[in-house]
DNA sequence: GCAGCAATGTAGCGATCGCTACAATAACAG
DNA sequence: CTGTTATTGTAGCGATCGCTACATTGCTGC
């Protein structure tokens, strides 16, 4: 690969490390540069623009959520829905995917406030997602595509009451949902 | 009431507005200052720092969703989860509540990666929403705390989804989440 | 009407922001 | 080796940030 190209992904994983440890939306050159070991004036040099430069690692985490979910869990079918939520919630609350959530909410952030780059993401990972868990959904769902995307809802439900601290409230929904 | 804390009030009404058009979290004391017509120098004197004038205007737009909601639907139960759902969320998807939602999710992000102001906002929000849930909960239901609490994870769902352009994709949901 | 405090305007501080002009250096082509 | 281009450092610009010092105005109690 082109040595420059080569840089570049590297300060991308850097600084996509970064974000992921300290936020997407307040992230500024500076510090992103430092804890890639390079500098504001190298990061526009390659990058373009901070704006540019932001999408590109939403893209690049897109990719990496993706691989994360993928070795995660093997593709298979959960026994059944029950099951499928509270193995999803586990996975979900381990540290790796914490950092992961906390950008995912301040992307849909964003997005809900009409910012298209934000939009675009977050339509993004949704399908990322939802491909997973066609993959996934339990045995003997009619509509497994439109069973990935309820159960993809009920999982974004839940990541919420997450983010709220309020989970402990919601612990019984898992059994709930097959109600 | 004591005029001061009657312009205090104005003022935090004003802001208030500013940040449901504009957003919470890059708002800037100008920005908001001029919306309010008053400058940066008395929205500290009234408020002493930016960071208490947030946390006031958080308390507020809690008051105000909470007096949204009252508003918008009667205190009765909801013929059935699928009919509550609906309901809910024609609600949610009004432009009222659509600029709620914005902040709410902005206050989630923040809440998500562990800023105490925000975690403990997001939670008083929570208990709002369920409170007002819980009196609307279908009848029939043995547990209606439970029951609203589950209501409100799988609206949740949906507020994210709708965030994230995607509502079509769950637009099922409701029916689907009683089989 | 005058003293004293409350309310507000003006100006600016120091920090940080994204970004750029310019110069120096490194790497490579002929 | 030399000339050219790619890469990087240094310095700083103009804008904005939250906040404050200081002065002025307005109002109120005596």
């Amino acid at each position: 690969m082109d040595a420059r190209q080569e840089k570049r992904n590297q300060l991308l994983y850097a600084v996509a490390d970064h974000i992921l440890d300290h936020g997407l939306l307040d992230a500024s050159l500076r510090p992103m540069a430092r804890t890639a070991g390079t500098s504001d004036r190298m990061l526009i040099y390659h990058f373009g623009s901070r704006e540019q430069l932001i999408e590109t690692v939403l893209e690049h985490l897109t990719d990496r959520v993706k691989e994360s979910l993928d070795l995660a869990l093997p593709a298979m079918p959960f026994k059944d829905r029950p099951t499928a939520i509270a193995s999803i919630m586990n996975l979900l609350r381990t540290p790796e995917f914490r950092r992961f959530n906390a950008v995912w909410l301040e992307i849909l952030a964003k997005a809900a406030s009409g910012k298209e780059t934000y939009r675009k993401t977050a339509r993004r990972i949704m399908v990322v997602f939802a491909d997973w868990l066609e993959q996934r959904v339990p045995k003997g769902e009619e509509d497994r595509r439109a069973a990935a995307w309820t159960l993809l809802a009920q999982i974004e439900g839940l990541v919420v009451m997450d983010a709220a601290g309020q989970s402990e409230r919601a612990f019984g929904f898992e059994e709930q949902q097959s109600i």
